[in-house]
DNA sequence: TAGACTAATGAATACGATTGCAAATTTGCT
DNA sequence: AGCAAATTTGCAATCGTATTCATTAGTCTA
């Protein structure tokens, strides 16, 4: 079976001729609110149908100077909670008539204790290049997922008039609008929780270092502390990695006497600990170790881990990201925003209570 | 802080008077083998670089017919094996210089046990009205990841003139390429296996009932049980959902006698079956039941659940779509092709051995 | 240095739609 | 019916770029 080679393409003109009126007629019948009688738009649809005429987006986009495309950026997706988000965020942008363009940063190798430093400027400087990639497709809006922006790549894109929001990260300093769970608040409850449950040795493994949402939980989580007047018994990094996290965890469960909680930076790091902490050291999660970890993606309410966490609410998020970059794009809103969402701790038996 | 409102663009023409040449020279700078010297290709870029120039994508589009936009139509990403063939499949597709423009086709509430024929029909009706929007956007290829297309929208791609591939679905009757894993060789695999290490009451839970990976899998493990003259003992069905699985394995878990062996349509529901087995029913796998699954998603090798599975090999499946997309659209390529990709069955600790 | 050929350039057109404008038609009202 | 107002309709310009074609500049050989 042989597919027919490349067809001449149906343009409103062809549709035009067929049904008899101008190729305006055709147009207007194919854009809302334009005045056309229902007489000859019955008449150009019925040729529109008999050729397979639809309007190309691209001219049309070409003259209006609206893509109806948003642009979404994110940089992995083996944490859960990103494949989740951008489901959601592509759900409902859909509902809104728009479409995602979607680009991955590029991975950075770094895959661990390799120096962080000039990973991070190399995933800038491609993370930039992207960016240009995506201002080119004409893009209505930008979403960036857990990824920075360069204050000339900002500035680049408030140059173009397209506007860009943060997902579930956070920067200071350069004028950008981003959605978040409120991580501090976030911190804090996890630390309290252990303090109240009576844990005395405290350990906490961190993500990427550069991440907003690593800072904030861990800021929040010693805020805490302190007022408990607690000290952190350790502290390990895990890079927001399942490998690194899984060697943070060896790290931890070798020290003597054992900590009796650790907070995780997110879920998916949790998992690794926890999977380290059972499997390869034999110990008993919550029995000789709490673990809490952060995001509450749909695994750690499964019996396997059954983890006790602070929730991201992602609906909400991918709603106020939506909303706001909606907003912006018409115009109503052009003052920069930071939206941290308050998110709840959720209790399961990862934790002694 | 307030943004600057919408810009003027900068186009071809404002970089050719600055840089004193044609605007045509500028297009042939940006555009790859055309002619232009060094000189003034040196001069544009420059102006450029001042303007803040890039081409429009859009326009370009427009008159070389090409957008290098991929169109990728996915219908949910809880099974983790499609964030990873997603990622996957966006890296490579931007390495070649296309973008990929995600369609997430409509959940269909038909949340498990809802009469699952009307669900069907509905979402092929709503798959083909997005795919339909899909060649709105002059998209140069399609991928459908584990959807099916109706006959009238296969016609229209190819009337189009649009190459489609299905990713880990395959469809008899129609004429459309697809790339799987060789899941009747799968489901052989898992029934040999489970024949040489002695388990005497195989019990299987199905996917969803109208997925060619579905039929694929049961096919040819039943296919090695009637070799080996042993009766599948039990059969549930899972629709491919957390969800369903654990309640089919609830009702498996109430046989008597029990099950020595279970395989489950695809990892996401082998952890739903595990989950219930070990945690509600206080079961022992592999010691009471053995489970084998399909996809060997990540999760799969972390050790809380360490499930001997059936590997797809994403990598290559990924790898062999995009090249036969590529060479479709560049018109090398116009056979039907129907590849179905070997993967090995992965040892692991569910399965007694 | 002249001649032959190649490479570089600009003017003009096309891609497929939207939209302002003016003419043509329909509608509404007395 | 007759005129004003409102609605339709078609023409033509436009969006930002690629590309053909004719022309000019440049290179190489003899």
């Amino acid at each position: 079976m042989v597919r027919s080679r490349a067809k001449e393409r149906i343009t409103s003109l062809d549709v035009a001729r067929r049904a008899g009126v101008s190729q305006s007629a055709v147009s207007r019948t194919f854009t809302e609110n334009s005045s056309v009688s229902t007489k000859t738009a019955e008449k150009v649809r019925q040729a529109a149908i008999e050729l397979g005429y639809r309007p190309n987006i691209l001219a049309r986009s070409l003259i209006t100077g609206k893509s109806n495309i948003i642009g979404v950026l994110v940089s992995y997706l083996d944490n859960f909670f990103y494949p989740d988000a951008l489901e959601k965020l592509s759900n409902l942008l859909q509902s809104e008539g728009y479409h995602v363009l979607i680009f991955m940063a590029a991975q950075t190798q770094t895959a661990s204790n390799e120096c962080l430093q000039s990973g991070i400027s190399d995933s800038a400087a491609s993370i930039d290049k992207i960016v240009s990639e995506i201002l080119d497709y004409q893009v209505d809006g930008i979403i960036l997922a857990s990824i920075l922006l360069s204050s000339t790549l900002a500035d680049q894109c408030q140059a173009a008039g397209v506007p860009v929001i943060l997902f579930n990260r956070s920067q200071t300093g350069d004028y950008i609008s981003s959605v978040t769970s409120d991580n501090f608040a976030g911190g804090i409850k996890v630390g309290e929780h252990l303090v109240q449950t009576g844990h005395k040795r405290p350990a906490y493994i961190a993500g990427l270092l550069a991440a907003s949402t690593q800072r904030d939980r861990e800021a929040g989580f010693m805020t805490a502390l302190v007022a408990a007047e607690l000290p952190l018994y350790w502290r390990g990094e895990g890079h927001y990695d399942y490998d690194g996290a899984a060697n943070a965890a060896r790290a931890l469960a070798a020290l003597d006497p054992l900590p009796d909680a650790v907070f995780v930076a997110n879920d998916h790091m949790a998992f690794a600990v926890m999977d380290v902490l059972r499997y390869e050291c034999g110990l008993s999660v919550p029995g000789d170790i709490s673990v809490i970890g952060y995001d509450d993606v749909p695994v750690a309410g499964w019996p396997a881990y059954n983890l006790t966490t602070v929730r991201q609410p992602a609906d909400e998020m991918v709603a106020e990201t939506v909303s706001l970059l909606l907003k912006q794009i018409g115009g109503e809103e052009s003052e920069i925003v930071r939206k941290a969402i308050d998110g709840p701790l959720i209790l399961r038996g990862s934790c002694r209570r």
